[in-house]
This record gives structure tokens, C-alpha cells and sequence, in this order.
DNA sequence: AATTTAGTCAACCGCGATTCC
DNA sequence: GGGAATCGCGGTTGACTAAAT
């Protein structure tokens, strides 16, 4: 359902996530964090550009993101905040936890837009029935306090109690990661490639080791190399490694499409 | 059964805002 | 203060599926 696979003219990947690149993302960003997007894919071993990784990130790889099966009060929520926000879809988001903003603006396009449309009426008396139950939870919840009793209801919306059963490729993955320790991830046997794989991990390891020597994180989980601002005195010699090693995993990368990937274009 | 149309949604693009130097 | 780099948002695109013809 989405753009296949190609290579831009600046050699930049484009189109669908693979399995194998939504599990260097993830273990990338789980293990340091996101310090720069632009430079980011370079060091997570990813042909693609910041930007998209910022999105994958965003909408499909982070924890807790939720896909599909909107609840009622859920899109009661999104009709509530549109007619009061527009289209700050970033904000209404912000009020319905594991929400990307995306995901919400494809479902009001999709679903309530025209919800709305065709039945304001209705919407509106949902929505209104909606407020008399916040009312009578926010009267509850005064003779809650009043009684003190210390646990007081959440008025964000309420989680769905599940999540949907994946579909796609891309959300497949996550399945088995949601909950991988930071370190030691987990290559799970995700394709046949399997020694490509320990292959591709071992410089992987490259890539990470060589910043967490002191293994020093601060708040974001990065190292804290990357939060003094650079790469130090060993800059220079890091960056003829790299530039080795990162020609090596291309190879790599290119012999995976050639034999694997099946999103191979060309 | 084959073709067309509509719906869905992941991903891209452009641009304004913010941060850094 | 100003230019460059980066981030984040919102609109749009394109591929896929299901329904309709």
C-alpha cells in the first residue's frame, strides 16, 4: 500500500520500510537515542534520509504506538479537538497517548470528516453525551476527593485494551521488539540471511561500541560524546573507519537487495 | 471474470519555526 | 544580527485492496 522501494539520485533509499531496516532503526534509536535525525541513518547503518526516519520512528517504531481500531471516545476526542484546533494535528495528538499525528489526520480524512458531514447532529449529541459523562465522572471525582481518596481517574482518553493484530510487514516487526532489552538486541532469525546478518551486526557493533566506551548516558540515552558536541580527538581516525566499514555494509546492503529483499526494484 | 472506482494509509515533500554557530 | 542547519508540521501522493459495475 505504499511506494515501492527505490534509490534516489543521491543514493538516498526511498518508499516502503523493510523488516531489516525497521530493526536497525529501532535497536539504533532504543540504544541511543534520536541526538541528530540528519545524521542518524549514517550511524544506524540506514541508506535513508533523517527525515524519514524521523517518521518511521514517529508513527510505527516507538513504543507504545498505536495502530487502527479507534475507540468512541477516541474519535469523539479528534471531532472535539478539530472543531477547536483545525488542523493542528500535532496538537491533537498530544491529547490521545500512542496517537501519531499522522495516523489521526489519515483516520479523520478517512472516517470522521466525512462523519461529520453527513451527520453533524448526531456527532454533536455524541459529543454531548460524551460531556455529561465527563461531567458525571468530574462529580464522581469530587466526592472522590472530598471522601480522600488519594487515586483520582484519568481524564486523557482511555487506551484501547489492545492492539490490533498487525498486518503489514513493517508492523510485523515490532512485534518481537516492543520489549527487547537495550542491550544484546535481538537479531531475531527475521530472513534466510542469517550470517549476512551477524555479518551486518558485527559492524553494527562498530557503529555503537565506539560511543559507549565510558558508557556514560544521559537522559536521552545517548552517549554523552554526542551531547559535548562532537566526536572528540578521535574524530579523524573514527571517520577512516567509518568510511571503510560503511562501504563494506553497503556492499553488504547491495548484496541483501540483489538476494533478499523483496522490495528489490531495478 | 474482467474492469473500473472508491477508500485507505504509509511515506514523501515543501515550508515555516527553531536552534546553532 | 544573520545565515545555515535541523526539526516538525500539514498537505499531498501513490500503491494497494475491496466493492461496484
Amino acid at each position: 500500500m505504499v511506494r515501492a522501494p527505490f534509490y534516489d539520485k543521491n543514493g538516498l533509499k526511498k518508499g516502503a520500510w523493510s523488516v531489516v531496516e525497521d530493526n536497525k532503526l529501532r535497536s539504533y534509536i532504543q540504544r541511543f537515542g534520536h541526538w541528530n535525525w540528519r545524521e542518524l541513518p549514517k550511524f544506524a547503518g540506514l541508506s535513508r534520509c533523517g527525515k524519514s526516519c524521523r517518521l518511521r520512528w514517529l508513527n510505527y517504531l516507538q513504543p507504545d504506538v498505536k495502530r487502527g481500531n479507534y475507540t468512541e471516545e477516541e474519535e469523539l476526542m479528534i471531532i472535539k479537538l478539530h472543531e477547536e484546533l483545525g488542523n493542528k494535528w500535532s496538537m491533537i495528538a498530544a491529547s490521545l497517548p500512542g496517537r501519531s499525528d499522522n495516523d489521526i489526520k489519515n483516520h479523520w480524512h478517512a472516517h470522521l470528516k466525512k462523519c461529520t458531514k453527513k451527520n453533524p447532529t448526531i456527532t454533536k449529541m455524541k459529543m454531548l453525551s460524551n460531556e455529561a459523562y465527563k461531567h458525571d465522572v468530574d462529580i464522581a471525582r469530587k466526592t472522590e476527593k472530598d471522601n480522600s481518596i488519594s487515586s483520582s481517574p484519568s481524564y486523557q482518553v482511555q487506551e484501547s485494551s489492545q492492539l490490533p493484530l498487525e498486518t503489514s510487514s513493517s508492523e510485523f516487526s515490532h512485534l518481537s521488539f516492543d520489549n527487547a532489552p537495550l542491550s544484546g538486541i535481538n537479531w531475531i532469525a527475521e530472513d534466510s540471511l542469517a550470517t549476512l546478518e551477524t555479518l551486518e551486526q558485527s559492524f553494527s557493533d562498530f557503529w555503537t561500541e565506539t560511543f559507549v566506551l565510558d558508557n556514560t548516558y544521559i537522559q536521552n540515552n545517548y552517549p554523552e560524546s554526542f551531547a559535548n558536541g562532537g566526536f572528540s580527538a578521535s574524530q579523524s581516525c573514527y571517520n577512516e573507519g567509518v568510511d571503510s566499514i560503511y562501504k563494506e555494509m553497503q556492499e553488504v546492503e547491495n548484496y541483501k537487495r540483489i538476494n533478499e529483499d523483496p522490495y528489490l526494484v531495478n
